[in-house]
DNA sequence: TGGCACTATGACTGAATAGTCAGGTTTGAC
DNA sequence: GTCAAACCTGACTATTCAGTCATAGTGCCA
């Protein structure tokens, strides 16, 4: 790559990376329809036109932004394995989850707000990676159940359950907040991730780690 | 009331529920902005004008669908007391929350991407008849813990545990279709509530009420 | 110096769409 | 029959907005 190519590539990596950021914010706070290229470029700070340059529609700048916010969806979860520790495996995906509400609520809302329209822009491609790993963690699972490390539970609904609990303080951060009188902090979250541990694993029938249990005053 | 506004309010009202209906699937498959009130008279089988002599502005067609929204809201738990089972009456209400979901899904999904996108429509009233609401439960499940009938538990964790996944169902429907590879029918929503209650109850150490004992094969 | 690739942008266009308006019809009461 | 109130609608307007285009600047290298 010769100088010239990396000067102008990191101008426009960091103009990408600015107009990501910019476009993350208005599609989370109004949605596809509801973000105007105009109000990303004004949130970027840079003219529309050039918004335009990087991205040659608005769909395909929001299919970016999309796929940006597929790759932290990743956790230790996906490699647990029938000799893992349930309860520890459990409660540590609880506590990513819960991580990612805090640290990207924005990625989380765009993405439920996808689903809530029918996931009109999440390919096959994206079905079938995500099919697969659910079988994958259902049989591991359903192989702790049966080997007497856990009570019998659907796991279909177990991990239905983590998703929406710890989902749910991304995506209702407004009502949340509004609900509490102030906004969540970095405690408040640690508190609420031991809540929904102990919740999750008492209802599994598995005991809580020592790291997450609550301390009653 | 004469008989001639008795038959044309039936009209007027008989048209008002179509548009409402339209708006309702509208709204919640595209959202506000994304949602033209063209689409809501074609669904409704009407021409736009007619839309706009019944709601003067698209917004008052979406506040009056919010509107109604919120009249789903109401539980048997909003009447709970001090007395009553902690375990029956958390059951009950898991229950007739999953069963909103299940028979009013567009109303479930309308309400989240309201709340994701901020909010803007919710005025102060709701605002302040839901803290309302929420502390005075929050009040009746911490009696229930300090006179020993439940183990202690933050109760507003429990409620938003309770939110979330109960919607979940609703919001997320599309995805747990897809995952699961068929959409769920009523059999399958009474299996999800027993899932429900059983790791709700379980993880705030109660009994699970008969009715709701997932059958172990 | 000239050439190339990339970056930048003001001016414009065409389509979508919320809302208006003016005039029309229906309905029931008297 | 006639009046009023409610209901209905085609034609139009004003605005918003995604996307195009023509032109220009920048930085490197041969």
């Amino acid at each position: 790559m010769s100088q010239a190519t990396k000067v102008d590539a990191s101008v426009g990596a960091r103009n990408r990376a600015i107009i990501l950021t910019a476009a993350e914010k208005a599609f989370a706070a109004q949605g596809f329809k509801g973000t105007s290229v105009q109000q990303v470029a004004d949130q970027a700070g840079l003219p529309k036109t050039n918004v335009l340059y990087y991205f040659k529609t608005k769909q395909e700048l929001y299919l970016a932004v999309l796929k940006e916010t597929m790759t932290l969806w990743n956790s230790s979860f996906d490699r647990a394995t029938v000799n893992d520790d349930p309860a520890e495996m459990l409660a540590d995906y609880i506590a990513e989850k819960m991580e990612l509400s805090r640290t990207n609520p924005l990625a989380s809302k765009i993405f439920a707000m996808e689903i809530i329209n029918g996931a009109p822009n999440l390919n096959n491609y994206f079905d079938e990676e995500h099919s697969e790993w659910m079988e994958g963690r259902v049989s591991i699972i359903n192989s702790w159940i049966s080997s007497g490390k856990m009570q019998p539970i659907d796991p279909h609904y177990l991990l239905f359950n983590i998703w929406a609990s710890t989902q749910h303080y991304a995506d209702f951060s407004i009502q949340i907040t509004r609900l509490r009188g102030a906004k969540m902090k970095k405690a408040d979250f640690a508190e609420a991730t031991k809540h929904l541990v102990t919740l999750t694993l008492n209802g599994c029938g598995l005991d809580v780690p020592e790291k997450y249990r609550i301390e009653t005053r």
